[in-house]
DNA sequence: AATGAATGAGTATTCATTCAT
DNA sequence: TATGAATGAATACTCATTCAT
C-alpha cells in the first residue's frame, strides 16, 4: 500500500465519480441513450475528461461491473445467522437483507436487467449472481431440511428469481416498505411449506 | 368484412412484414441500437418505406404490442382443461403451455424484457401481462384449493415469474427441452406443496 | 377548335386545379418548403398525380408562370380611362385599381417576390412586369405633362415600387381598405407634385 | 472585460465564422436550400462543430440577426451632417451612404427580403428597419420643411423602399455605380418637390 | 386518368472519440 | 489532470420521383 499524494488521490476519486455517474446515468436510460456528456454532465466534470480514465464508453460499463457486487451485504447476512434459531426466523432475515440490498443497489440492478438481454457479459453477470446467491442460501438451508438436492435447487432459486422480479416490478416504485414485508411473510412461509 | 383488392392486401402484409422484421430487430438489439435500416433490410424494403406506414420508429413499437398479445395461447390452454382430472395434470400441461408459448413469442417476451426498464408503457404492458396471467390462473385454481385469497395470489404470482425468468435465463438458450420438463415436474410438485 | 371531350375536359382541370394548389402552397411556404404532397393533398388528389402532368415539381412553377400574369388587369384600368378626366382622377383610379390587382393576385405576388432573390427565372419576370407596368403607365401620363423622360420613368417606378412593398408589407394584413385608400391619396398626390 | 485565453478567442472566432457562412449561404440559395453541409464548408469547419455552437440551423438565424443591424451605418450618416448645408447636399449624401450600407450588407439584405414572405420574425425584422428608417430620416427633415407629419411620413417611406427596390433588383447587378449616382440625384430632386 | 406503394438519395442532428491547450 | 473545441461517421426521417395496378 503505497500512500497516495493528493494528486493521485483526487485522479481516484475523479475516476470514481464517473463510474458512479456512469451507473445512475444507465440504470435511468439504459446504455445506448446514454451519452458521454449526459454521464460527464452527471459527474461534474466536462466530455473529454471521461477518455483521460476509460477507453470508450464501453469501458465504463465493466468498470462498474468491477467496482460493484451485488452480493457482498448477502453474505454478511448469512454469515451474521444464528444457526441455532429458527429456519423461519433466519430466512424471513435473509429475504428482509435482500430487499433492502436490491433497494440500496438498486441502479445498478436495474441496468442490469435491462441490459441482459442485449449485453451477453451482463447476461452473464447476472447468471453468476443468481447461480451464486442459490449457492449460498443452498449452503445454509441444506443441512437443516430433508429434500432432494436438486429440488431444493429449484426451490431455492424459484423463490429468490421471484423476489428479484417483484422487486424490479413493484417494490421498487413502492413509497413504504410495508407490502414488502407481507409479501416477504408469505414467501417464507410458502418456502418452508415446500422444503419441510 | 370488405374484400380487399390484391393491392390494398399487399400493403397490409408489407406493414406486417414490417412490425415482425422490428420485432426480431428489437428483439435482437434492443430498440435504441435498432436501426430503421436495420429493420427495412430484415424486412426486405428499402428505408424510406417504413415512413410511408409508420410515423416513427417508435411506433412501430406500438405497433408490435399491439398485434401481439402474449396471453392468447395461455387463454386457450386453460380453457382446453378438463376441470375433473388432477389438479397436477392440469397444472402440468398449463405450465408447459406457458414455456410452449414462450418460446413461440421468445422475440416479443424477449424485447418488452430488455425495454421494461427504460420504457414505461413497455413496463405498464409486463405488468398488465403478469397481473393477468396471475388472474387467469387464480380463477382456475382458487376453487380446487383452500388457501387464503392474498397467498394464493402469491403462490401463482411467485411460480409464473419465476418461470419466465427461468425462460429468460435458462430455457431459451437450451437445444431440448428435457431440462424444461424436469424443471415443470419440480414447480409443479412445489405448487402443490404450498397450495394444499 | 375542337370540341373537348369531358374525359379531356376534367383533365384540363385537374390541371388547373393542380397549378393554382401549387400556387397556394408556394405562396404560403415557399418553394423549397412546399412537398408534392402538400400540393397534392391541397389540390385534392393523391401524390403520384402531379407527375402525370408535370414532369417535376419545378415545371410546375414554370405553370404558374404561365398561367397567371400580373399585368392584365392593369390593361384594363387603364384603357378603361377617360384621357379627358384630370390626371389626378385617373390616378386614383389606376392605383387603385393596382392595390386591388395586388389582393387578387395575393398568392402570385408573395410567392414571385419570395422566390425572387433565389431563383432567376422568377427575378427576371419580377423585372418584366415592373418595366411592362412602368411602360404601361408611362405610355399614359407622358403625354399630359412636362418632364424629362427619364425623370418620370424614374418617377413611375419608384411610385410603383413602393406601393407593391407597401402591399407586401402593410395593405395585405390590413382587414380593411380605408388605410390603402389614404395611402394612396397621399401618392397621388405627391406624384402629381413631381410630374407638374 | 475579462481577457480572453487564445482559446476562448479562436472559439469566439469560429462562431462568427459559422455565422458569416451561414448569412453568405443562406443569402446565395436561401434559408432552406442552404444545407449545414454547405455553411461547414463555406465556414471550412467539418459537419457536427455547427452544433456545437448552435442549437439548430434556424439558431444560425437568429444569430446573424443579432450580430448585424442594418441602421449602424445609417445612423452615422445622419449624424455627420451638417444641419446648416442644404437640404439637398444633405440627401444626396444620405441616399448615398444608404446605397453604399445596403452594398456593404449585401447578404443580409438579400437574405431578409428573400425569407420576409415566409419567416414571420424576419418580416417582423424587415419592418423594424423600414420604421427606425423612416424615423430616423423624419426626424432629419422635419424640422427643415412644412409638410402635415403624415404626408412627410408617407414620402420618407416611399422614397426609401423604392430606394431598397431598386437596389435589390437592379444596383446590386450594375459593377460601377454610375447608374446609381444618377438614380438618387433624380430621387432626391423628387423627394425635394414634393417637401417643399 | 388516378392511386398510393415503393425507391433511394439527401438532410438535420447526434455523439463517441480525439487532441491541442 | 482537466478543458472543450473539433472531427466525422452514423441515424432518424423526408421527399421528389417512379411505377405497377
Amino acid at each position: 500500500m503505497k500512500p497516495k499524494t493528493s494528486r493521485q488521490q483526487q485522479a481516484l476519486e475523479t475516476k470514481s465519480k464517473l463510474i458512479d455517474a456512469a451507473l445512475r446515468t444507465f440504470s435511468r436510460k439504459g446504455f445506448s441513450e446514454s451519452t458521454t456528456k449526459d454521464i460527464a454532465k452527471e459527474a461534474g466534470v466536462t466530455d473529454g475528461l471521461i477518455y483521460h480514465y476509460f477507453q470508450s464508453k464501453e469501458e465504463l460499463l465493466w468498470a462498474i461491473l468491477d467496482k460493484y457486487t451485488l452480493l457482498h451485504s448477502i453474505r454478511q447476512a448469512l454469515a451474521a445467522m444464528d444457526k441455532q434459531a429458527p429456519l423461519e426466523h433466519n430466512l424471513t432475515a435473509y429475504f428482509q437483507a435482500l430487499i433492502r440490498n436490491l433497494h440500496e443497489q438498486q441502479d445498478l440492478i436495474v441496468m442490469c436487467f435491462g441490459e441482459a438481454q442485449r449485453i451477453p457479459e451482463i447476461r452473464a453477470r447476472v447468471e453468476d449472481i443468481i447461480r451464486e446467491g442459490v449457492e449460498l442460501l443452498y449452503a445454509f438451508v441444506a443441512p437443516q431440511v430433508h429434500l432432494a438436492p436438486q429440488e431444493l435447487l429449484v426451490a431455492i432459486r424459484n423463490v429468490q428469481t421471484s423476489m428479484v422480479f417483484y422487486f424490479l416490478m413493484t417494490a421498487r416504485f413502492a413509497e413504504d416498505g410495508t407490502q414488502s414485508t407481507e409479501y416477504i411473510r408469505i414467501s417464507v412461509k410458502q418456502f418452508l411449506k415446500i422444503v419441510t
